[in-house]
DNA sequence: CCAAGACATCGACAGTTGTCAATGTCCAAG
DNA sequence: CTTGGACATTGACAACTGTCGATGTCTTGG
């Protein structure tokens, strides 16, 4: 009963096979930048956006959180691949990365 | 815009609309029991097992934790009800609540 | 009733996390 | 160059979390 995975991707589904020490880890990562209200609230804004992305000038009020806290949050975010940054002039666009929450979904089937 | 959710399930999926407060709350605590690598791994190994069900005595070595490490686990992810536990003698055995598990899958869609 | 085993709970401690005010950095407009 | 605005980073602090040893609570077998 030893793990018998296809490491291709990151981590088979949970109710599969067991995972071993190393998935289970990446994916507790992911699954951490999604324990958080804001972060999911910030998530769900930039993922509805229109044309897919939001500016963060747009996503400090309606989080009611400083803007710091915020900008902190998205770093979050970011450093766990569900949201990508680009820098356009004086603002920051965020778009979701679909295929990074795909991937945790996934996990869950 | 306080909308309709269905309040069948806890919330809509996060790329379709935005979260509300309470929603994103619900969900942030779902996501949270399954940040934590040695939580992941206990979850998996008792969704793969066979009868669907497995006792805490055979989970404690698997995660290379303490006993009561693994206990605190187990709980953490009862009360998020993504588990369920029943007491057989003097065992313990624990099943996946398939639906909870697809409720936080459903919300990544 | 007693002893042993399975599991939960408690208490303590270190490490992590969410938050904000203050500050830093970069860009654009004058 | 200077100013103002948009974000990011820093520092500090309280709150939360993972972990373990010790202990408590049941249940079963003798």
């Amino acid at each position: 009963m030893v793990g018998r995975r296809p490491t291709s991707t990151c981590c088979a589904p949970l109710q599969e096979s067991a995972l071993t020490h190393h998935a289970a880890t990446e994916l507790a990562a992911g699954f951490a930048a999604l324990a958080d209200p804001a972060r999911l609230r910030l998530l769900s804004l930039i993922a509805t956006a229109p044309a897919g992305e939001a500016c963060a000038c747009d996503l400090v009020s309606p989080i009611g959180k400083s803007q710091p806290t915020v900008s902190h949050h998205l770093k979050v975010l970011t450093d766990a691949g569900l949201i990508h940054r680009e820098k356009r002039g004086v603002w920051a666009w965020y778009r979701a990365n679909r295929s990074r929450i795909e991937e945790l979904r996934t996990a869950l089937g």
